[in-house]
DNA sequence: CGTGCAATTGAAAGTACTCAAGCCACGTGG
DNA sequence: CCACGTGGCTTGAGTACTTTCAATTGCACG
């Protein structure tokens, strides 16, 4: 979740801006409000008009779609600095939702793409977010198209690990049935290639949604091949 | 293939253009340069310096990863006048390949991302193309994490009878393999779903690369849930 | 110390994959 | 003009992996 740090500051003005930029920015900052969430409140639904956009304060937020039948595929989840709920269209083209109690803020659209549109230097870094986030959707492909239960479920771990900065006591902030719903997985799967991992003592659990990786070597190997290899 | 028409005149200056932008248009213009590929060809590799992005002026490229093992996932097909090849980093992150006897335009990256920062407009329609690649990108998420082998070729199928603008013969323009690797299934799975849906007069076949839909509700209904549905 | 939801486990049923072989259209050379 | 490769496409049989359906266990909370 904390990839695109930079982000974090997204809609700082640096202090050299030209005047139209600056005048642009504190229209956008004077939009801004900070609205709080409850862990399982809905912030938006797919299809909804799309007014406003999103930057995460504090907590953790996901963004999914829902199918006909009911099950889900998790877009991607949102850590703190991360922006979310823009799109191209007028419309939401996910659901979002509060993982945990959250913060966030919310800025009118229009004048963020207006800021986006003034500022060679806002218009350079929301252009890096879209296409790290690109390559973000472009790593997920290979994971749903190209990998085993037991390599998806390894490498979402690994990239957790990295996230949180830590290989002791990493946090699982969602649900199984989150994972499941991100991995394209159910959540049976999921459990049993935890339980196997943990078997092999690739990882160590110390409550359901806290883990440790002994060796990171190991768990690299299995999302390289461990299983279904070729 | 050719949803974002707009990107076709990607690079034509719009004769309002300040001074500033018509300088970076025309100094962009100034590198570019066509080249012509044959069916097959390699136009870069994974992790080569990207100094260059493209747009397709005929025919089709594909882009694509390559794991360990050799299977590979396309990330995507490009038809005329879509943009390809520009990543937030300095190296490729795909390999793109001719799928059929194609030419390209080339501009070189830095002067088009210069284009791009320069001006409002170019920056606007540049975003509005990321973000529509997203979209898509989205998209393939659910149908790799979600569909069964059936609906992903059925919405493969209409995805391409909706390109071409037609529902009797319908053309493929890649292989059962790129086919394949592009919905994450292997070539076998493919054919067998085609000759099911042949068997089930969902679709009907000339030749193996070109087909009509005698009815696309039926066609639809596949997407949707004919198979594998909850 | 129940209650309720999350997580886990088991057994059976599918679904897609692997490996292996057959088919077909097409271009080449005899 | 036809036999013979070649490469792409199909089909078959068996297998491996995931899901489905059905319980069971674990855990936080009142």
């Amino acid at each position: 979740m904390a990839r695109t740090a930079q982000s974090v500051e997204f809609f700082q003005s640096d202090g050299d801006s030209l005047s139209d930029e600056a005048k642009e920015a504190s229209l956008l900052a004077a939009s801004a409000s900070i609205i709080r969430y409850r862990a399982g409140e809905t912030l938006y639904v797919e299809g909804d008009r799309a007014p406003m956009c999103y930057q995460v304060a504090s907590g953790v937020v996901k963004e999914y779609n829902t199918l006909e039948d009911g099950r889900r595929q998790v877009a991607d989840f949102y850590g703190v600095g991360e922006i979310f709920g823009i799109s191209e269209l007028d419309w939401q083209l996910h659901t979002a939702e509060a993982i945990t109690d959250c913060a966030v803020r919310s800025y009118r659209r229009d004048l963020f793409l207006k800021a986006v549109a003034s500022s060679p230097d806002f218009s350079h870094r929301f252009l890096d977010t879209l296409m790290a986030r690109l390559h973000r959707s472009r790593e997920r492909m290979i994971m749903l198209g190209r990998m085993s239960a037991a390599q998806r479920v390894a490498a979402f771990m690994v990239r957790l690990s990295n996230e949180q900065n830590v290989t002791r006591n990493v946090r699982f902030l969602m649900s199984r049935q989150d994972i499941a719903d991100h991995l394209g997985l159910t959540i049976e799967t999921v459990c049993r290639v935890l339980t196997e991992m943990k078997r092999q003592r690739v990882v160590v659990f110390d409550t359901a949604r806290l883990f440790s990786i002994p060796d990171t070597r190991m768990l690299e190997d299995v999302v390289q091949g461990g299983k279904k290899a070729r």
